[in-house]
DNA sequence: AAATGATGTTAATCTAGTTTAACATTTATT
DNA sequence: AATAAATGTTAAACTAGATTAACATCATTT
């Protein structure tokens, strides 16, 4: 398991000693999933939540029709899970699955609590992890009450070029909360327009 | 100022020894605000978030048309702040505004740095709260790609009646992302259904 | 009690986005 | 190379919700 990544990501928050480092590896586990295959089913209890080394999860809700809603994306050095089923162990609204093959550090619930007693550090560190996502997730409700279809595409493609390069359109139709056959129709009038 | 709503609400998520309770509380300040007085601009610096002690704010943000999109309510033992301008200290996106008399407890940024070091447990609290506001706020974006305006509003009566009581109606519908004229159109044809 | 401002309603017209359905293109599998 | 499966496009008919505008009701101030 190549552990850096996850080692530089918490240096950009909290400092941990080497040992301190050495516990947090020790405490962690490694894991390789198959595109299409999921790491939480709505339903499920939520038992990890994982750092992404490689690849590209999707995040989303099936409504009573079957309809699938993409809350979020993530990718390299996001994290991944179903945050209202992990930290109350209840069982999940959304489903968690891979769209590429992915590698995950997982945290399960059961060694977290323990990890967090022994490097108290780490309760800040996942305090200001969640406040940023905290301020993604208000951000998006905003882009989707003020922003017509269009500028929401056009902002989208802005804040994650990436993620828009990587993921099939019908996905990113289903995230920005509009029909494959709609954001088809933006994307010719985008190409008319320039 | 009344402290214990307060130390009660903390004590649902850690256990703070009587020294670390009178040492938040006197970091800490009570401010009344009156209806219709902003606790923040958009443009402005967060520089608290607060503890609503009586009274009831919304957090929204103005479009470029000047239109009021409401992000969130926040009553008796919620918490009232723009988070991403508090936690980045930049410049708020939202407005928080009261829409009652409102008594708040604040914690200043300044000084909430200088609290933490010295009670590291209020970070696992301050983590379980960030983490909760999460939680809504991926449920309300859900709600809002899943339901119609008509099943939005049934919800949103029963998750926060309290609140639907006590706002005027044309807020109801900004929250909810409708015109107040649709809300009204709903409203009566629940009458009528019933 | 009159007047002003804030809040709520109704109805006609309009539009952004959906639905349906047929077809086109790309990618993976044999 | 051929076929199947997944993804993307186009266009017509439709609908949830917006817009406009006129009016109704409630609350606050003088």
């Amino acid at each position: 398991m190549n552990s850096k990544p996850l080692l530089d990501y918490i240096k950009r928050y909290v400092n941990l000693t080497k040992e301190e480092e050495s516990l947090l590896i020790s405490k962690v586990s490694y894991r390789k999933y198959l595109k299409n295959q999921y790491i939480v089913q709505q339903g499920d209890i939520c038992k990890i939540t994982g750092f992404i080394l490689s690849g590209c999860t999707k995040t989303f809700y099936l409504d009573e029709s079957g309809q699938e809603h993409i809350v979020l994306f993530a990718i390299e050095e996001w994290w991944t899970s179903d945050m209202g089923s992990y930290i109350s162990q209840s069982p999940a609204d959304f489903n968690v699955q891979c769209i590429e093959n992915t590698e995950l550090i997982q945290f399960s619930y059961d060694t977290n609590e323990e990890l967090l007693l022994k490097i108290p550090k780490l309760e800040r560190f996942f305090r200001k992890i969640v406040e940023r996502a905290l301020v993604s997730s208000q951000k998006r409700i905003i882009r989707n009450f003020s922003l017509t279809a269009k500028e929401q595409y056009i902002q989208f493609k802005e804040l994650y070029p990436t993620i828009e390069k990587r993921v099939p359109q019908y996905m990113v139709a289903s995230y920005l909360g509009i029909t494959k056959e709609f954001l088809s129709k933006i994307k010719s009038q985008l190409i008319l327009e320039q």
